[in-house]
DNA sequence: TTGTAAGCGTTATCAC
DNA sequence: GTGATAACGCTTACAA
């Protein structure tokens, strides 16, 4: 690989020269400049992005943090991040944890040895003392104290949930979900804000007798077995907020498994847009978030902080999705 | 940020013993080691990723180009890479090209620029002449000139859907999905083989009327409205092999909708493997390709290749997995 | 306008 | 066992 003298040798000027051609920087005749353009295209040279990196001391990768790209939302929020990022010269490292906080440890490593300029941090793990707080972090549904973060409006999905379930008449309420998942559960989330959203505007509204089910979610997804028994001992429920749509999916098909009918005799609203991958059957009604919008607060966030500009907590809108289950 | 010669100083050795004891490498006194250790600690040292990339040449970072990670077999199968990689130190840089060439020639170019190690390649564009064959490049399902190979045994999945639905009673057969895709859309994949094991089989069973359909598959959607067109030209066809699972559920739905039922009146077998997000209705009958092995196969080629060592193209089973639909 | 030279923080060679 | 010192390939003062 010919490097930045070689072409500096063929071309017979000096490396600063060539630097300035292929950086567009500082002042270059503009027969040197094409005449160093002229051997770059000869010999094929391609600046060293390692090298470059070096001098530098950033190298404009960011990595992404999160439990599994495989689950809907997160995959599509780490499309939009990479494709956001990608116009402004940044590229992805995807790192999934699994919820496990030592792989959380090893990825949060990368800021502190150079590996990547920034991290969007995307945990239910108290990592708070492993975060570089000197350098670029955005963290999404979680706050660590001095990390800018960006979340839905959660409290007002749980609203909005519990408003659409009143207007269609239920009443008997369940919330069914845990947000607090991974190594360590006793962390709360801005994903809480969903259940106390949705309890506040039930309370507001004279219902107290609200059946909050706070179940840990094994890797987003709630067993069958478990809600069947729940099903058995509430059977006077007839509104369901379900803390994700994976969840609702599960808390549905229990339902329907059971006799009863979803949404005549069971109403059931998810959380994350009722988006789904091939899903043949009904569509599930959804407080919906946006993961091109989230994508786009957090990415704004990430590129001011790497260019040392002022930045602020976002929260972003979110909005019902009438599917088929209410 | 401290460095080696802050350790050096602070320690009263010279760098390269430093050297010695954060990589274990060569000999080092037992007490220098302690001593070194004990400073390291102290001042929070962490070694400079980006100088050792430099020096090494290398920065253990491995580019995964593919058209859309939301698509539920790609994100599985970058998912499974990460793990894999992540087990022998590898970091993954995902790169989401949405079949455009233009985006494939950015980050095929991070191979000659250095900013990764390795190009795990999923494409259906022409784009051989950009890749840099002196580096380690595995493409998946595609055949490049000089570029080690995985793929799943599509031919076999092709003649295993035929096998299924003669066994089943077929008489009239429909294949549905262009596995050419992208910019440009002249070029032939493994994905073909689906096609034609699917034909082989059933011409050997003397079948020869079979219908054909190659339809270019947008963002591997299929429309719907192009569908419904197919089913009321096509009315007889009672066994359907599509492409992917994604068509077949377009097929399935479309079906559906014109009042025959699935599978009592048209059994339809996808491929990919049945998975699905959050799907509330019927499982598809599929061929299914294992992201795991893949990924296994994937990575094995890109650490030899990296490692200097020999490597095969290779061939991944597939299985049949009986859902709904057949 | 242009070239020289000083870093950037490692690893690795080679004396001691 | 250990310590200078030379790369690695680039950017950027600073001089000319």
């Amino acid at each position: 690989m010919p490097n930045i003298k070689d072409v500096a040798k063929k071309a017979g000027v000096g490396i600063a020269t060539v630097s300035r051609v292929i950086n567009d920087s500082g002042y270059v005749k503009k027969e040197t400049r094409e005449k160093v353009e002229k051997v770059i295209m000869e010999i094929e040279y391609v600046p060293n992005e390692i090298a470059r990196s070096m001098t530098l001391q950033k190298n404009k990768i960011v990595a992404f943090i999160l439990p599994n790209s495989t689950h809907l939302f997160f995959g599509e929020l780490s499309y939009f991040v990479e494709q956001e990022l990608f116009e402004h010269g940044y590229k992805l490292m995807i790192c999934n944890s699994s919820e496990q906080i030592a792989k959380e440890i090893i990825y949060l490593e990368m800021l502190k040895n150079n590996r990547v300029d920034a991290v969007i941090l995307l945990t239910n793990n108290d990592v708070e003392s492993l975060i570089d707080k000197n350098r670029p972090v955005v963290s999404f549904d979680r706050r660590f104290e001095g990390v800018p973060y960006v979340a839905s409006d959660n409290y007002k999905g749980g609203v909005m949930a519990a408003e659409k379930l009143l207007e269609l008449g239920c009443k008997k309420f369940m919330f069914i979900g845990d947000d607090a998942q991974g190594d360590a559960s006793s962390v709360i989330t801005e994903v809480t804000n969903r259940r106390v959203g949705f309890n506040d505007c039930l309370n507001e509204h004279g219902v107290s007798d609200i059946v909050n089910i706070e179940y840990p979610l094994g890797d987003y997804i709630v067993s069958a077995d478990y809600v069947r028994e729940l099903m058995s001992e509430y059977k006077d429920v007839d509104g369901i907020f379900a803390i994700s749509d994976a969840a609702a999916a599960a808390v549905i098909e229990e339902i329907e498994l059971s006799g009863k009918r979803v949404p005549e005799d069971v109403k059931v609203i998810g959380f994350d847009g009722g988006r789904s991958f091939l899903n043949l059957g009904k569509k599930i009604s959804s407080i919906g978030q946006s993961p091109e919008l989230i994508a786009k607060a957090i990415c704004s966030t990430i590129l001011n902080l790497c260019n040392n500009k002022p930045v602020y907590d976002q929260i972003i809108p979110v909005y019902f999705f009438g599917g088929d289950t209410t």
